[in-house]
DNA sequence: GCTCATGATGTTATTTTATAACATTTCTAA
DNA sequence: TTAGAAATGTTATAAAATAACATCATGAGC
């Protein structure tokens, strides 16, 4: 086992990833099934790949794994909409600020949307830190706007990548 | 002058707009003076165009505002060079989830980037709230994470459309 | 005033990201 | 089993951004 029991897994840290995977794809049938979503064959692939890093990654990324896969080119749509059905469930996030894509660590809980990501290993760690979601919507409140769908995105340099590059 | 003079200028309120271009013009110039930096002819257009409205705008918004001035087509990467200056001198921010640019209503300040983005108006009123700033720093430190940009766009509904569609 | 190094802009082409419009297939509920 | 809805396939195009290289402008130092 990791070391680091006590942190969530990362791009950075080794752990079995497979198993990572495999993890979210059983929290995604459960979800689905509860709800009677849809996770059909194809959004479970594209889930799968999305998830096979820790890192966001790009719709024509995930494009090319699949048409690789299937040894034929397979057509954007088919990724957007697949993502666009995994972002809709909460089962991923869309990081803007790099036009990617990242698998929810914890679906079906509150999906605040923050992230700190990394320059250096691209990593983008999702927090659900109460405190900026309380303060943005104080913010909010006292503005007189309704809050639909906060977005945090901090870039910067994680722990690992200021350690190897001080 | 408007009767909500203890707010911010928006798209919404209506204000004496040429004035407050000028304004933000003659920060501008006041700002890249004491820097050094150069804001030239075509830097200071682009600006104004930045402006033109209090929403953000496209990059391809403002080039064909800019080939329509000079009654020949401008290339993209003349608009994109010019907003990359404004940008990295704080006088324009863009809106990543909408891939857009705004001006910044006060250039030389903290510039946290907090953004309330009203899908009713398109308007995105820029706030700098210092309790999610220090939320974000608190929440970043305890992960040690270095915060380099933090980036707030939160998408909801602002006050005036609120009460528009009830 | 010249000159040259640097920064700014022009030009052409291409890449990356995303969506529109419509046809076909698959699934589900009656 | 069979409409109707949802999902996917197909083709084309739009929107956003950058690469590579040429030329022009500007200001510091002579």
């Amino acid at each position: 086992m990791s070391a680091h029991t006590d942190h969530a897994h990362t791009a950075a840290a080794p752990h079995d990833h497979a198993h990572c995977v495999a993890d979210a794809l059983t929290r995604a049938d459960a979800l689905c099934a509860e709800r009677g979503a849809r996770l059909t064959i194809l959004r479970r692939r594209v889930l799968e790949l999305v998830w096979s890093s820790h890192r966001p990654r790009g719709a024509y990324a995930i494009l090319e794994d699949l048409s690789q896969q299937d040894g034929k080119a397979t057509a954007p749509l088919t990724v957007y909409r697949a993502l666009e059905f995994l972002v809709d469930q909460g089962l991923v996030h869309r990081i803007e600020s790099l036009n990617a894509y990242v698998g929810c660590a914890a679906p079906g809980a509150s999906h605040s949307g923050q992230f700190l990501v990394c320059e250096g290993c691209g990593d983008a760690a999702e927090i659900d830190d109460p405190s900026i979601r309380s303060a943005i919507d104080a913010a909010a409140t006292v503005r007189g706007f309704r809050v639909q769908r906060p977005t945090v995105e901090v870039r910067g340099v994680c722990k690992d990548c200021q350690e190897k590059h001080p």
